[in-house]
DNA sequence: ATTGTTGTAACTACAATCGTTACATCTGAT
DNA sequence: ATCAGATGTAACGATTGTAGTTACAACAAT
């Protein structure tokens, strides 16, 4: 199963307000229209980046801007705030091995620690890049 | 969202096959027991390690086996055996980004080398995993 | 007070997972 | 050749998560 939009959505929403902080206002229906989803969509994401720490969004006639520095901003970070998965549970693990079955009743034992490798080496990934290799990207295409 | 127990549940298999397959004889219902899920499930996932040639299924009265060396079937080769995701769709790209903003014409170049070092990062922890190490740990704790 | 925006609830549509029943099909053994 | 024991597979149904939409309350700056 693919990990949710909400991921790439959220890099795209951060990026945006980014490239656009100085020439104009940071609304969810900004976001939305470049991103092409509807704002409720936004707005959702919008408190759960707030919540982590990394933006910071006014009501009203407000906008939102990023609240650290761009280097600061990992992907990990973002990944974590819109909780595409709960921590340590990226594999869902069988619920109910038979524990009268030497497998069974050892396979938690056996595949646990191999299976934390693995995220883990996702993980270690995803904080390796952060908002500021975005924007340099960016600043390179336009 | 989580990588499906379609994984878990393949290399659980693998593991009851090596682990009795001097002593039992494999089918669909023994390992529906040690696993606590239905047969038909065992029976779908038998299936697609056949395709991806790790093991042999006979029909009949038969039972299954596998089929190559331990330390040549690695965790990648199970989780693309049970298509858990498609080649390079680890994550969700959201549709159609808006084409006339710099961001969103842009997004897909600068974000698309980003996401798939997180996915090789994933895919190269998992290919140094094998069944080999799976039946070193089991010997340790029968 | 008005206006523009966020925050959020409620609902729908859709897809994937997981589980189950049922039965056709095949194969080895007798 | 038959039969028993399996696999292979179709067809459901329940549940969950994603994604999209409408509607409206809450709030803050002007």
């Amino acid at each position: 199963m693919q990990i949710s939009s909400r991921f790439t959505i959220a890099i795209h929403m951060l990026s945006c307000m980014e490239v656009f902080k100085e020439d104009y206002k940071i609304t969810s229906d900004f976001l939305a229209s470049s991103i092409n989803v509807n704002p409720v969509i936004i707005r959702k994401l919008l408190s759960q980046l707030k919540d982590a720490g990394l933006i910071e969004v006014k009501r009203g006639p407000g906008g939102a801007q990023i609240a650290k520095p761009l280097d600061e901003i990992t992907f990990l970070d973002v990944y974590r705030a819109v909780d595409c998965v709960e921590e340590n549970t990226l594999f869902h693990f069988h619920e109910n091995p038979n524990q009268n079955c030497p497998v069974g009743k050892n396979i938690h034992a056996v595949l646990d620690d191999k299976l934390l490798r693995v995220q883990n080496a996702m993980e270690r990934e995803l904080a390796s890049i952060t908002l500021a290799d975005m924007k340099a990207d960016f600043e390179k295409k336009l």
